[in-house]
DNA sequence: TCTAAATATTTTAAGTCTAAATAAAAATTA
DNA sequence: TAATTTTTATTTAGACTTAAAATATTTAGA
């Protein structure tokens, strides 16, 4: 017969294979849709996400950032900010600007240019985000952001303390 | 007075704004797993996230799987699956089989080898992955789970009709 | 059959990313 | 103060990634 409470052994191994199973579907959704972004920044914008991240960190900072804020922020390493940000400043959307406090950083900014490029970007994009969401109701994007904020702070409290 | 129920205008904009908030979560917390899955994969078995991924597609496919078939699963590019195949093949990991109804084509399979190294490497991945979820209820993950079973549906619908 | 189109993989070029090493400046400590 | 450590940013080497072009083979159509 087909016992309907399956033994401990059995549950804890359905348990593991489940965990596996919603961190695939985790990754899949994230890749589905950072995939569809890149195409279309590409495409209608001729920018990368890299780029458009950088520029989106900055325009929420008009105080401007320091290179190893921007990484932190970004989750990404410093040398890889250094590239991105020496290609905006040569297309004239950022600046560095010298820190007089300490000479070995830089608070890097929006150039009155950048804030327009990006302005444009940045409207269009949430249009796109809007719609990758619009499969969901309200309540259930709620419920999906609070599970969500639940994981972000356990994988972080845990990183504090390994 | 302090209006209970905004306006539609307001409602719609703060609605705007929630979508981008929750993408921006989603993808904090798969950048946060993933860095943590690549350090650890690197620390403790002196490999990467894709070559672990293309192992993992193999183990699961015992039969073999085709270069175009692995792309779509790991979705990247034939070109990169390519060269993933290429370093796993010299390491003995993977072979390539000829295929004899169909001379472009490769299936590549798992070597004795392939499957005992990764075997040990997936016990001990999978124990991090309950552990990265671990700070959400059984019914909580399940909640995780179908909400993105439904994005993800979305999702590959939308792409199907452009 | 012969040709054109489609398919499967590899190659190429350019860009992105990480980890580790380096350089310079600041902060700490002896 | 001088020496040491830490912090900040850059550079370097190597792996990964994509998009597009090239190659080889199969399939479909005239």
């Amino acid at each position: 017969m087909v016992s309907l409470k399956p033994d401990l052994e059995t549950r804890l191994a359905e348990d593991h294979h489940q965990a596996i199973k919603l961190w695939l579907r985790l990754l899949t959704c994230t890749n589905l849709i950072t995939a569809e972004i890149r195409t279309r920044l590409r495409e209608e914008f001729d920018t990368t996400l890299p780029r458009f991240d950088l520029l989106a960190q900055l325009e929420r900072h008009p105080e401007g950032l320091r290179m190893g804020e921007l990484s932190r922020r970004m989750m990404v390493t410093t040398g890889n900010v250094t590239g991105i940000t020496d290609q905006l400043e040569a297309e004239g959307l950022v600046r560095r600007e010298v820190d007089l406090q300490d000479r070995r950083s830089f608070t890097v900014k929006l150039t009155p240019q950048g804030r327009k490029v990006f302005g444009e970007m940045a409207r269009v994009h949430e249009g796109w985000v809007i719609e990758f969401f619009s499969g969901l109701s309200a309540s259930e994007r709620d419920g999906l952001f609070a599970l969500l904020g639940k994981l972000k702070t356990h994988l972080n409290t845990k990183e504090a303390q390994p």
